[in-house]
DNA sequence: ACGATACGCAACGGTCGCGTTTCGAAAACT
DNA sequence: AGTTTTCGAAACGCGACCGTTGCGTATCGT
């Protein structure tokens, strides 16, 4: 928390509803793809209802603000079901394209794609909060797999994340009225990857 | 081609060194991560050695500077080796991760993904310009290789396409000092996506 | 030579956001 | 009641950039 702390309990206490006023309306403008440095104090300020001092009080600079904005985001990712790798998989994919849809969720992807060259101690802070957690669940998961022999046992975990996990990124940031994403994307891409492209005539076809 | 037009050939020609040294700073400003909300004519008139009279002559706004300027970047995507699919497919991944590294083609991924929400008319020009052809070429890697039956003949093809290419952007993009990307990347991506994650006892150890 | 156009440069008035300060009112403490 | 702190609002001087204009110079066609 880089919070200003506040002296005592002396007077007037700092109004709760403020507080979650500036950190919606930011969080809102980055789910919008408001970057970090476009970002104005004056802005929030203004959609927040509430005057600049309030967040100069509370907030040292900009970059504080959005790192507690964000900090609040940490929804964990919830236990796969577990039925079998491929339902897990596409588990978490869905959660990804929902996340995509959501204003507020989408200031993840935002953040994590665009912020990083820019801010690289807010783009660290937030990995470490937010980013690694993720997928070392979405890990977890291909280990899992690996374990009840369901993947290969030679699997390149990384890899095999990176390529499912880049291909719902690289659909929901391409996508738009032209190229929308396909409803079942998940299961595509999950089949896919668990599949091989490659045409292999001593191999049953895949159930 | 947005640039105005030079009224006749009467007076002093305009400086072809001058604009080049326009659009070079434009790019580089652009690869650099400035976005193009931020980028100011008066910081590329100063970057270029130029002054603005000598842009706002030649480019109505901002926004044509920068079409004009994305324009240039449209080289094309060099016929594949044609030895194999796999030798196709990883030429191409390494094409883009080169591309990632060097300034001013990493233009064409932070525009690419970073500006589609706010500048809609932008990016369809610039998707059409650069990055469709690009698709296009990798597409065709991949329905040739279906053709010579070296791919499932079932393989659909824009979800494998974009599991190879979006692991690579994922991977460039999330790359740092702390997690760099891995040097055999595009090969171990393509040998992965080929041969599949599922473990099956029935298919021979890929060579 | 002469007119036309482009050059780099500097300055214009205008807008926006910065971070700070001042203000009167509100809400807690002793 | 009196003190202390926060509240929203408004204004401060400052700097960045806007798009435009005028300046003296440079470079072309006629």
């Amino acid at each position: 928390m880089t919070t200003i702390q506040e002296s005592a309990g002396r007077g007037r206490p700092r109004s709760e509803r403020a507080e979650k006023a500036i950190v919606d309306a930011t969080l809102d403008m980055i789910g919008e793809g408001v970057t970090v440095s476009e970002l104005s104090i004056e802005a929030v300020a203004n959609r927040a209802g509430v005057g600049k001092t309030t967040i100069y009080r509370r907030w040292a600079n900009k970059e504080d603000l959005v790192v507690d904005s964000l900090a609040t985001l940490r929804l964990p990712m919830p236990e796969p079901g577990g039925a079998d790798v491929r339902a897990d998989l596409i588990e978490y994919l869905k959660i990804m394209r929902s996340e995509s849809s959501e204003l507020r969720n989408r200031c993840i992807t935002n953040i994590a794609l665009n912020e990083a060259d820019r801010y690289p101690d807010l783009y660290r802070r937030f990995r470490e909060l937010v980013i690694e957690p993720r997928r070392e669940a979405f890990r977890q998961v291909l280990r899992r797999g690996v374990a009840t022999g369901e993947l290969r046992p030679d699997l390149d975990i990384e890899v095999a994340m990176s390529m499912l996990v880049g291909a719902m990124l690289f659909h929901t940031k391409m996508s738009g009225p032209d190229y929308p994403v396909p409803g079942d994307l998940p299961e595509r891409l999950v089949d896919e990857a668990l599949r091989g492209f490659r045409y292999d005539v001593t191999r049953n076809v895949a159930s």
